[in-house]
RNA sequence: GCCGACGUAGCUCAGCGGCAGAGCAACUGUUUCGUAAACAGUAGGUCCCCGGUUCAAAUCCGGGCGUCGGCUCCA
């Protein structure tokens, strides 16, 4: 049965949308988690069994256990599935009855429990492999024999069936491959992942820095990586500007009963810091820049010829996360959104909806951001506690962006019941190093609010109508967006956002001064750049400039410093030569404006 | 928050009951060099914190805090 647990939205998206066939690498990782399984079983005969899937890249098995595994148990799991292989077993298939397949599993629990919540007409089946039988809808390679080379990788906790209140189980993961070859790449290409994370290379470079004594979660910006945030925060409102937004400040904590009134506080409520007292009146940080921005839209009567009013703010927002969740600059509990609420007409939903994605669209572009998926966020229609609104509202909100994507021709996936409680989103996914899929952006169509806080606008006949609203974030927070930046370009960020864009390298003490006035045309040029006056061979300088990734190394002796020029070597190890600082002003200027 | 692993110099790490260590970085001196690491020296520690065991604890035990990997949740 191990396999036939619901995809989570993330494999969905992993497999473009659509539940592929078990592919033959699947199906041999699945055999192989049974083989684990057995390993198990061996060593705890006591062992309950949950569920064994393959998943990218491996597998995985749930067990609940006498005891806690640790990775010392590895080895000895490692040998016994090594054991089984060599033995060769094939994998026996049978079909049982339902009550024939309680009966065998009466002593299993979460067996029980799945084949309880199978449909009456499903067909049950097991797999036996040496001394284990696992409930299983299969397939399986023919015999233990035809796994492949495999791995185990880690030991964590997971709820049964995802659900915090229900049992701890053990999740033992694994790796395994058709070749040694592709085993051992696999695992080459985990350790290289490691080096292009954005906490090492923060740390490296001096980016940014997490302080125990200022908290977890809470990020500070060094000057480098400030540097960097300054540039992406002047484009971004640049981008906007033209394209429409109005751009404005508000401030980080507000009245309760503002949250009150938008359902923050009663549907978000897990995501927010207590109240702050403040004279006889409850303060709270604000998680959502939403209700700010339509105070300010509130702030005066608006014609339908205003339409659509879109409002933008770089707005920091406070969430609580639980601390064993909150990563580097990924998962934090203050950041600052790239947000802007659009309030327009409910029929120009859709060509809003459109200019949100071709900005998204702009400003990956202009970063050097490709690897993303589009993902449509539904309601749950089951699980109606978690939303609010009608079924109308609803329908609405969700063909307004899917047309805007359709019209576009953008592909998307859909995930049922990963909306927000007051509307559908469009959220776009990407993965960090490791492979962990996160939200880069959040868009929503909201009908909700408006209705909450009863917006309205004139219309041409003098009537008072309600405006609908988009909340769009494109690049999502700065920090989660900076540290996918960090990891795509692995520290090597485009020159117009490098912190340091050139460094002049004199070759001797006596080229400090040439090496000045090389740096000074540069600066009056714009260009951020430093000059390695230390006292050591050019060799290490230009490795130093190489480890920080800085793109233009400008090296001065007494040939350049005789002809006016610089040797210009870049970060790709290119040697260009000596060229004459016109030239070389031009070339880094016009990488700079044309955002290389 | 839950499960597991890990916390030793600014960084990366060794040491695992008996004097606190290495490389890099920093600092000083010598070297003035042509495209990825010159040489020598100096300084640097609450071994995460609190408690316990022991003649003796960085090392063993208990509790706490933090980081990392998962789970849940999410920008």
């Amino acid at each position: 049965m191990s396999t036939q647990s619901k995809p989570s939205a993330e494999q969905m998206a992993y497999h473009g949308g659509e539940m592929e066939q078990d592919s033959p690498l699947d199906t041999m990782r699945h055999s192989a988690a049974h083989i684990m399984a057995a390993a198990v079983l061996e060593m705890f005969p006591d062992a309950r069994f949950a569920i064994g899937p393959a998943i990218e890249n491996g597998y995985y098995y749930d067990f609940e256990l006498p005891r806690s595994l640790t990775p010392d148990d590895f080895p000895e799991i490692e040998e016994r599935m090594a054991r089984l292989r060599k033995a060769d077993n094939p994998f026996e298939r049978a079909e049982l009855s339902r009550s024939e397949a309680l009966e065998a599993f009466g002593d299993q629990p979460y067996k029980v429990e799945i084949i309880n919540d199978l449909p009456e007409d499903a067909t049950i089946s097991v797999y036996k492999q040496a001394h284990f039988t696992d409930l299983c809808r299969g397939p399986h390679v023919p015999s233990a024999g035809q796994v492949g080379p495999f791995k185990l990788l880690s030991v964590a906790a997971a709820y049964w069936r995802g659900d915090e209140k229900r049992p701890q189980l053990q999740r033992l993961y694994g790796t395994a491959w058709a070749t040694q070859q592709e085993l051992d790449d696999y695992l080459w290409r985990l350790e290289e992942a490691k080096k292009r994370d954005h906490r090492r290379i923060g740390k490296d470079l001096d980016l940014f820095m997490v302080s125990e004594q200022i908290g977890g979660g809470l990020v500070t910006w060094l000057p480098k990586g400030a540097t960097i945030r300054r540039e992406l925060e002047n484009f971004i409102i640049k981008a906007e500007e033209r394209g429409g937004y109005k751009h404005l400040y508000s401030p980080h904590i507000a009245k309760i009963e503002l949250y009150m009134t938008s359902g923050h506080w009663q549907h978000y409520r897990d995501s927010m810091y207590s109240p702050i007292k403040v004279e006889e009146e409850q303060y709270i940080l604000r998680p959502m820049n939403c209700p700010h921005h339509i105070m300010a839209y509130k702030n005066s009567l608006h014609s339908y010829r205003e339409l659509p009013l879109r409002l933008a703010e770089l707005g920091t927002v406070y969430r609580y996360e639980k601390s064993g969740e909150l990563t580097g600059m990924s998962r934090v509990r203050g950041f600052t959104i790239n947000d802007a609420h659009i309030f327009c007409r409910p029929d120009q939903l859709r060509e809003e909806f459109v200019r949100v994605v071709e900005l998204i669209q702009e400003l990956y572009q202009a970063v050097g951001f490709r690897d993303y998926v589009y993902r449509v966020s539904l309601r749950d229609p089951a699980d109606t506690e978690k939303y609010v609104g009608g079924d109308e509202m609803w329908q609405l909100a969700e063909n307004a962006i899917r047309e805007a994507l359709d019209s576009i021709g953008a592909e998307y996936v859909e995930a049922v019941g990963e909306a927000a409680f007051y509307g559908p989103k469009l959220d776009i996914m990407v993965r960090d190093v490791l492979g962990r899929e996160f939200a880069a952006s959040t868009n929503q169509v909201d009908l909700y609010l408006p209705e909450r806080f009863e917006l309205e606008y004139v219309d041409a006949d003098g009537s008072r109508q309600r405006p609908a609203m988009i909340h769009r974030a494109p690049i999502g927070s700065l920090e989660r967006f900076f540290a996918f930046l960090t990891e795509q370009h692995a520290g090597a960020f485009p020159v117009w956002l490098s912190p340091v864009q050139a460094v002049v390298i004199p070759i001797a003490d006596r080229h400090a001064g040439y090496a000045e006035e090389v740096a000074t045309r540069l600066r009056e040029a714009d260009v951020r750049v430093e000059v390695d006056a230390r006292s050591e061979r050019m060799n290490s300088k230009i490795r130093d400039a190489q480890m920080q990734k800085v793109p233009y190394m400008l090296v001065v002796g007494d040939r350049e410093a005789e002809a006016g020029a610089a040797s210009v070597r870049l970060r790709s190890g290119e040697d260009l030569k000596a060229q004459p600082m016109d030239e070389v002003i031009r070339m880094v200027t016009e990488d700079i404006r044309e955002h290389r």
